[in-house]
Parts: structure tokens; sequence; C-alpha cells
DNA sequence: ATAAGGCCCTGACCGC
DNA sequence: TGCGGTCAGGGCCTTA
């Protein structure tokens, strides 16, 4: 599933291929894939758009436009975006085809249709309950003490609650506490300092590292949920230390890796390295 | 304010 | 072979 690593990896790719091209035109095939203004907006709003700035921002990507505006994606589970050089036939799992200017095309598909586009002025209200960026100067360990700190929740639902940090998810949620040594059931306000310091460490680690291998690309219920634009597969699902690993030896002591669920979410963990 | 559960979706997979 | 049921999962919404 695109988290953080992975989005980050998309917005690398889509940059120079993407930069100062211009949308002449666009077709939404499924309209719920849209989730504002409404369909007849988001067409207006884009036809005429060129691409100039990309970012992230969390697990949102933000293609930036010539008008100072912002077509926001989020990939949730299994969206893809292609761009292709001449027009290609929408397959069944297409739902928005923007058709650029010298002739190429961008394809929006998403076999579970619960990726969303936006066409915002401007991307903040959007955006506006994300916690920090994990990577940047701002997620320091005393934010995520005090972020931790009174809840009650266990440690890895509160790793994939956007708003305590933004761009994680299941997997580097599971990889941060490995790293970590932190048991995913432990409540947020049980964490020592010197714990949460050791898991904010951990999370920089696991995320910086998978950016530098392109992210994850794993089968969801026998689902391909991401490739790179181009159609590489990542390379940091050869690294996983706990997830997607249950039974298999930890890399660390040997003991079978163990499956729970935790707030409806599997949870991967080493019974013994995370006690 | 926080936490827990439902919902959206589809394809793979299981058991019969 | 075919069918129905179950599962996974991000983020938003509702409920307690």
């Amino acid at each position: 599933m695109p988290e953080l690593p992975e989005v980050e990896t998309y917005v690398r790719d889509l940059t120079p291929i993407l930069h100062k091209r211009i949308v002449q035109g666009l077709t939404v095939l499924w309209p719920r894939i849209i989730a504002a203004p409404t369909v007849d907006q988001f067409m207006q709003g884009m036809i005429g758009q060129q691409f100039t700035d990309f970012g992230r921002r969390g697990k949102y990507m933000l293609l930036g436009l010539a008008s100072g505006n912002t077509l926001i994606i989020h990939l949730r589970m299994t969206g893809h975006v292609t761009v292709y050089a001449q027009p290609v036939m929408p397959t069944k799992h297409t739902h928005v085809v923007f058709d650029l200017a010298d002739g190429g095309q961008i394809h929006y598909q998403d076999s579970r249709k619960f990726g969303r586009l936006w066409f915002v002025a401007t991307p903040t209200t959007i955006l506006a309950k994300l916690g920090e960026e994990p990577l940047a100067a701002a997620f320091e360990p005393a934010y995520l003490v005090d972020k931790l700190a009174r809840r009650n929740a266990s440690i890895k639902a509160l790793l994939l609650d956007q708003s305590v940090v933004a761009g994680v998810g299941n997997i580097y949620a599971d990889e941060s506490l490995f790293l970590a040594g932190i048991h995913p059931t432990r409540a947020g306000s049980s964490l020592a300092s010197e714990e949460v310091a050791k898991l904010h460490a951990a999370i920089q680690r696991v995320l910086a590292t998978a950016i530098e291998h392109h992210g994850s690309s794993l089968g969801d219920s026998g689902i391909q949920n991401y490739a790179r634009p181009n159609g590489e597969l990542g390379e940091f699902q050869g690294r996983h230390q706990v997830f997607q690993r249950t039974g298999e030896p930890c890399l660390h002591c040997g003991q079978a890796i163990q499956r729970i669920v935790l707030a409806q979410r599997s949870t991967h963990f080493c019974p013994a390295c995370q006690q």
C-alpha cells in the first residue's frame, strides 16, 4: 500500500515526466473518485492547467499548477498513476484520463476505487489535520512525546493516526516498532521518553531507507498494490524485518514473527525483540 | 477529547 | 466448475 516512501517515490518519478506539461481535456469514468469540488468543476478547473510544482504531504501527492491551484491525489490502497506518450484505451480500473496537449495521457487507475482526487485553490484545508512530516526538522522527539502522552490507544494505532505523524501506514508502523524494540500493544502513554526517542529515530531511519529503495511492492490479497509510475517495483519489501513475515524467523533472534490484529489492521512483531 | 467500529470497494482465496 | 462467504486495508464518518 502506498505510504510515505511510496508516495515520495511517485512524486520524484513524476516530476521530470510531467513538468511543464499541459492538460487539454479529461474524462472522468468513475465520478466518486473526485473528492472535490464537483466533477464538472474539477473538469473545468483542470482543463488548460500546466504542471509546475511537485510535492508531498503525508500520503497526499500535491501537483502544483501554473494557475496557483493544486491537483491533490491520494492513492489510498491500490491507486496508480501512469503517464503514456500516446493515447491508450482505458482499462476496467481506469477512472480518470487526462489528455495532455502534446498528445500524451495520464491515467488514474485504482482497482479498489478508494483513492481520491481534489482540485483546490489551496491544499491547506485538506491537509489541516495532519501531524508533522516525520522527515522534517519539526518532527523532534519532544513532539512525539507530547503527541503520545495521555493517549491510551495502542502505539500501533497511534502510529497509524495521521494527526500524530503524517505518512506512516501499516508497513512502516510495524517496521518502526520492531526497530525500536517496542511491543505494538503498548499504550501510547506507557512509553518512557527514552522509548519514544528510540521510536522517533526508528521511524526516521525506516522511512529514509525505504525511500532509498523506492518503497515496498507487496501483494495485498494477491493484488500488486504498488508499482512506480513506470511499472518498476520498489525494493524495500526484501528488507522488511517483520511485515508479512508471519511464522518466519526473526532476522535478529530467530524467534517466529507473530501476527495479531490491532486497530483492525494486521500487526507483525517479534515476541522476543519487542517485549 | 479520545477510542472503537462501520463503510467504501474489489480480487483472491477457501470450502463445499 | 461454480458459487457464496471472508478478508485486506486508508481515511473519514458515526457512535459511545
